[in-house]
Formats: structure tokens, sequence, C-alpha cells
DNA sequence: ATCAGAATGTAACATTTGTTACAATGGAAA
DNA sequence: TTTCCATTGTAACAAATGTTACATTCTGAT
């Protein structure tokens, strides 16, 4: 069983182990091996194929024009680089991908891939629920983030939550976490989220918030 | 010719017009009007189905709970709805979808449209650029926001364009547009390019921007 | 060449958030 | 129960950004 772990590949979802096997044997596919610290593509560069991490872990990482470098996130098996952006008109990689480790990558040209998503629907439904799941993500994220102050990002968030429309939710992340996914430091939310209370909007007890004020509350959704 | 602004869609590009219309024609749609002010679809709503703006224009706003709206984005013909959304898992439209004047719309579900890209390499090789596009704009939009100064989103800015590394750029935006871009408001922004250019960081004259100390100008892209 | 409107530069003050440090609280494991 | 550690609350000061208003400089149309 060579690939036992692309069964577990969100991509590959649905098919049996012999079928998946069958699917990648009937293509072009190249397995590679990346030792620790090797570069598998650069920032900007045109994205030829998909590459799925087999074994070890990648990382992105962005450099400056300086050579410093910020790591973005870990790819761990049996992800897929950058698959969101493997179509896009122009696609190129966002970021420099490294070896954590010593690694190996799948590597099949995206106009195999697609031809695979041509022929096998299950393949075809599972990247794009990759695909459209990621920009939903993003999307969401961006949401959070366009809205200018904590307060208006707590207010929304509230507001996402379920049982919003009967006043009373229970968080789902603590504050700390909360305040990563805000892009924000933790004592400022706090702040934030005191402040609030003292206005008479919430009343928050741990986890549990009541919605006290709708309409001031509302007051904070002008961004 | 009934569907003769679908011939436009990025989704059925490259095929000729007979070919679109017999391409509609072979799956089950629908065609429904809206007059101005109708909703289309809820925030939250389930997608069941491909929405493409046939005439007039949708919007899509978000509600909050006490019912005050802010507007999103307007979608013209002959764009989709929540195209990058469909086929996420427990995809939703994530707004309220409203027409803001006597709008058409193409409905197929999107099990029906699966079956077209299925069908068809050329459909689905541009819904794949569609989505895959939408995703890579989400995310740089998202790695300028989540700089935490302006001058370090003004400092990635100018390394991305084009002639960074020859310490010689044009910016493509104005200072307005540069500003929202950001979702900072342009006097800050100019304070911040002002600062920087007292600094010895960078020269700016209108649209040309010359790098003067690339390493304190490195500094910057800590977020 | 001139004029109007767009784009940019600048300044003073208000508001928001970050930073740092420490206290208080709650929950889970020993 | 007790103890430890994660989580939350709070405070003072620094830094960054927003707000508002106005001056200056470009740019394109006439």
């Amino acid at each position: 069983m060579k690939f036992k772990v692309l069964y577990e590949s969100p991509l590959f979802r649905g098919l049996t182990v012999p079928e998946t096997n069958a699917v990648i044997e009937s293509i072009n596919f190249r397995v590679r091996s990346y030792p620790a610290g090797a570069i598998a593509a650069l920032s900007g560069e045109e994205i030829r194929s998909v590459m799925i991490v087999l074994s070890g872990s990648m990382r992105g990482e962005m450099a400056d024009l300086a050579g410093h470098t910020i790591k973005i996130e870990d790819v761990m098996p049996p992800q897929a680089l950058a698959a969101a952006f493997i179509y896009a008109s122009g696609a190129s990689y966002p970021v420099n991908v490294i070896a954590n480790e010593d690694s190996e990558l799948l590597i099949i040209d995206r106009d195999d891939f697609l031809m695979l998503m041509h022929r096998d629907k299950r393949i075809l439904s599972n990247y794009l629920r990759t695909v459209c799941t990621k920009a939903v993500f993003l999307s969401e994220r961006l949401r959070f983030l366009s809205f200018r102050t904590i307060k208006s990002k707590y207010a929304h968030y509230i507001a996402s939550l379920p049982g919003a429309s009967s006043g009373l939710v229970k968080t789902d992340r603590t504050q700390q976490e909360l305040s990563e996914y805000f892009g924000v430091t933790r004592p400022s939310l706090a702040r934030a989220i005191g402040e609030m209370e003292d206005e008479g909007l919430i009343a928050v007890e741990r986890r549990t918030v009541r919605i006290l004020n709708l309409n001031s509350l509302s007051n904070l959704f002008r961004r």
C-alpha cells in the first residue's frame, strides 16, 4: 500500500484504498523527497501542480526584501499546498514553502488533476468542498478584521453565535483565542468587554453572554 | 437568443452562444423575477443553487440583530451570487440578497451545475478559476489587514509591487484607494507615509516610491 | 493657459489600542 | 481539599489611529 496516507486526504474522501491507488496510478505523478530545510516552492513562483504532503511537514514562510522571514502556517500530511490557489488566474505561491523536517510530496500536474476531477465526481466534489470552505473561512475572518473597533468585532461575534436572537449566548472560544481571531491583544479585548458591560450593553459571566441593550449594541455595527 | 448575457459570464467563457444555450437547456433551470426590494436569499440560509444575475442588479446586505442593515456589495449581470461559497460544507449565504431594481436570476440546482462541470471541462475550469481567484483575493486582503500598523501594511505593499527589488516602484493606487484597501483613513495613511519619509526609509514623490533604507524598512515587517 | 476638481500634505486634538505587570478567579488533577 | 495553572480582570502609561479642517499641489478639460 503505497499511498496509504492519501486515503485520509480530504481530496480522496469517499474513495476506497484500491480506488485511490488506481486513480493515482492512472495519471502522471511523482514523489519527491525534501530534506529538512529544503525549498519546495518560492513565493511568486507559478503554481503548476498539486502538491500533497505525504510525510514530514512543510511550512509556509514569508520573506521580506531583506531576507527576514515570518512563518505563516504549517501543512501536515495529508494536506495539499496552497490548494485553494491552484486554479486561480496567474496562480502563484503566496509564500515560500520549506520542509520542516525530511518530507515527501506527491506531485501531480494541475492539468492532470483537472482530468481526475473531470473523471471522478467524488474527487471533484472533494476539491470543490475544500476550496469553497477555504473561501468561506477567509471571508469570515475578513469580516471581523474589517470592523474597526474591538467592540464592533465583539458585537458581531456574539450576534453570530447561536442563541443570539434569544438574547443569551455561550461563546465557543476563550478570550485568548478570540483576541487572536480578531487580531488584537487579550487585555484590549477584556477592556472592551468590560466597557460594554459598564455601558449596560451586555452581561458577561465567563463564557455566558446576555444581551441587555440590543439597540445600543446595534449601533456598534457601523464598523 | 434567450440567455445572451450568459455568454458573457465568466462561468461560460470559451463556449459559443449555441453551446451555452444547449448546455443550459440540457439541465433543469428556472428564471425567477424579483421586483425591486425583493429578497432572493436570507443570511444563514442554505445555498442550494447557483444563482446568476441575468438582468437588474442584486445587493448583499448584512443585518444586525436590531434590523439595521449595511450594504456589503453589489452583484451585476452576469455574475453569480456567492459563487465561491456554493460547495462549502454547510454552505449558507453570508448576507441577505436583495434586488436593487427589478431583476432576473437564472437558478440552477447546485447538483445540476456539478453535473455540468463534470460534463464540460471548460465550465469546470471556469468555475475553478472563479473560486480560486476569489480565494487569492481574500487571502491577499487578509494579509494586509492582519498587519497591525499602517507602516507595516505600507511596507508590505510597496515590497509587493513590481520593481521592489530594484528599490524603485510605482504604486498602482491612489492614497485614497490604498487607505480603503488597508481599512484605514486617508490622513492616517498620509501621516504614516510622511513619517516613513522623515525616518529616511523611503522617498515618495506622488506615485513613485524609492526605497532608501531596506533594513529599517524590513523591521516593519514584524506586524 | 486657465480653471475646477481630484489628490495629497499637514496639524491639533480625541479616541482606541498596545504594552506591561500583577491580581483575582475558576477548574481540573493530585 | 488543596494546589497548580489556565483564564480573566484591571490599571497606568505609551503608541497608533481616527476625526476634522484646511492648505497645497496635480491633472485634465475647456
